[in-house]
DNA sequence: ACGTCATATGCGATTACATGCATATTCATC
DNA sequence: GATGAATATGCATGTAATCGCATATGACGT
């Protein structure tokens, strides 16, 4: 995890979308479709790119993938993601994704089905 | 100017370090070839992908052209040469090449050769 | 064992970037 | 106007990323 391999990451639109939802907490990959409006194999493909770069890390989840921010995260990652709420918030429909997820959640909480992302945040504070 | 293209300049080691330098002050390419100890054309084609994108813009002084960080800014950039300086001081040379980059100045202030810089300097202050 | 949902992968086509050599342009000096 | 320094460009080649389709894997429910 280098800081080239950081801005590899940023440099594109859709994978700037991925991690700025991912900031807000772990998903898997069908709500990050869900959410983008993507193509099941182009996010799978970026995810994979991401993971290999070191920027981001997989878990099984019974049939699901959760993606989550690799840990310890790189500080020009989080310094960056944390730059795109402030400078770039109209640019690109990061807040929209966030309302997205939030009402994604919401309703998975309502009717308990997708991946245990309660779980997922608890144990995911536990390590690290 | 936009935030995909920001982060295109930056995933490249040498485009990073020339963004660093120009961040000190303008420099014309034959400075930037020998602080970084690069290629002649390499580091004219580097500077010209980020002239197309909008990074940095170009003038010509007499026989040289003096490459110098697009004014504005965009925020995201700034932001992110500032933290090279912080996150990122270690892993590349980036403080030597400043030191070089003053060493260099300071001989070309005494031989009196190369563009004017000094004039330079002061011109980049008046427009913005 | 079978079907299905969620996800990943292999492959081939396409596009984007990088690199290096040779050559062109521009200006300054003589 | 010839020469030389500083810089840019064209072209040819190589490598990396992207994309879409088809297909594979893995887990779950029946």
């Amino acid at each position: 995890m280098n800081t080239i391999s950081v801005y590899k990451c940023l440099c594109d639109y859709q994978r700037l979308r991925i991690l700025n939802l991912l900031r807000a907490g772990p998903l898997c990959v069908c709500h990050i479709m869900e959410i983008l409006g993507a193509d099941q194999v182009k996010t799978s493909k970026q995810l994979r790119y991401m993971r290999e770069l070191g920027m981001v890390s997989a878990q099984r989840e019974a049939q699901w993938m959760v993606y989550r921010l690799a840990e310890p995260a790189h500080p020009l990652l989080t310094e960056n993601l944390k730059c795109l709420q402030d400078c770039v918030r109209e640019e690109i429909g990061f807040s929209e994704d966030l309302v997205k997820r939030d009402r994604l959640l919401a309703r998975l909480e309502a009717t308990d089905c997708g991946p245990s992302i309660g779980a997922i945040e608890h144990h995911s504070h536990l390590q690290q």
